[in-house]
DNA sequence: CCGTGTGTTGAA
DNA sequence: TCAACACACGGG
């Protein structure tokens, strides 16, 4: 949690050299069914072998990442690290393990120089470099942790394009949902969902359309009928905010669903049935995922929707709001949980009766 | 309770 | 410099 080992002023601007040495080019990736995926957490941990459905208590192993900087968790996730100074650097920890080894890269790129030995060839454009070089190194190693790195290298890249360095205050938000490719780095749009009522309503799920769902994010095996917890996945909006959702799926209902985290996604955009939901990828190595909405074309309203959250036809936000708004101003943390509950106590019922309403 | 990331060690 | 391993600590 500290930087103080950071010393930014180490000479590391090797822009000297342009001509590149040659970056190792990516390991071979695992056989997908030869990998191993954990459950549980902490020294309790269990592997689970998906190939036969067993576990493998004998083995507390945790696998080894093929990438350099990049550990194992306890939990399946995984660490990125660099090293300077005799002291590691903790760059933040990811769910995928490419996407930790990207945020290797670009710490390395950051500590080492663009010439940097990285997992990805990528020689990081001038763009990036020049961004690199205008953040300190606990900067960028912030950004990394809060998987904001892509999105303030993109915003940075817009505020050039925007010509006038006095970037003042750009109107953002001028082409609202920006189904964008020219911004600096692109992004490849993968699928829109026009959300039904379910989706924004007391389930607390988003429905990801199985073709969709099978196309881009696959899941890791549906094996055996252990309930797979899922996934988490990490999604920036276009404020920069990063979203975890927890994404599964689910047998009963056949069907692929982001749980955890996207009701308070549904609450802060105050997204409404018709609304579309749009999900995109980072073109570049880091594979960031990003998440953008759009109101329902047409009906143009003046929806204040602040005060109103309709459920079925009822207006619950009263029942809820009190502590909603209080909670928001002041707390911060464990505030939230609970409006959830308040939430669902207003419904009168439980979460896992919601869900168990579903199947 | 759970996950993060630090403490630590030994190998490269 | 680096990854492996164990687990203390802090947030939710």
């Amino acid at each position: 949690m500290d930087y103080s080992c950071l010393d930014d002023n180490t000479s590391n601007t090797s822009e000297t050299l342009s001509m590149s040495k040659k970056t190792p080019s990516p390991p071979l990736p695992l056989p997908p069914a030869m990998r191993l995926y954990r459950m549980g957490s902490g020294g309790s941990s269990v592997v689970l072998d998906l190939e036969n459905g067993v576990e493998t208590e004998s083995s507390r192993k945790l696998p080894s990442s093929r990438f350099k900087g990049v550990v194992p968790q306890p939990n399946g996730r995984w660490g990125a690290q660099i090293y300077e100074k005799h002291q590691r650097v903790w760059l933040g920890t990811f769910n995928e393990e490419e996407e930790a080894a990207a945020s290797y890269d670009i710490a390395a790129r950051r500590f080492r120089g663009r010439d940097a030995v990285t997992n990805f060839k990528s020689p990081a454009s001038d763009a990036e470099s020049a961004f690199l070089e205008a953040h300190s190194k606990a900067e960028v190693v912030d950004m990394l942790r809060k998987h904001t790195y892509a999105d303030e290298l993109r915003q940075s890249e817009r505020k050039f394009l925007d010509g006038d360095g006095n970037g003042r205050k750009r109107c953002e938000f001028s082409k609202t949902t920006v189904t964008n490719e020219n911004d600096g780095v692109s992004r490849e749009v993968l699928f829109e969902k026009t959300v039904t009522p379910s989706d924004v309503g007391k389930l607390n799920r988003l429905v990801i359309p199985k073709q969709h769902a099978e196309k881009h994010f696959p899941l890791p095996v549906t094996v055996t009928p252990s309930p797979t917890k899922g996934v988490l996945i990490n999604l920036e909006d276009r404020t920069g905010k990063v979203w975890r959702f927890r994404y599964s799926y689910w047998n009963s209902s056949q069907s692929y669903v982001l749980t955890k985290g996207w009701s308070r996604f549904v609450k802060e955009k105050n997204l409404r049935s018709g609304d579309v939901v749009c999900f995109e990828r980072s073109s570049g190595p880091d594979r960031q995922l990003y998440i953008d909405w759009k109101v329902r074309s047409g009906i143009e309203k003046i929806t204040p929707v602040q005060n109103v959250v309709r459920l079925f036809g009822v207006n619950i936000f009263n029942a809820t709001t009190t502590n909603a708004n209080t909670n928001d101003v002041v707390g911060e943390s464990g505030s939230k949980k609970r409006f959830r509950e308040v939430d669902l106590f207003a419904l009168g019922c439980s979460k896992k009766q919601a869900i168990i309403n579903v199947l």
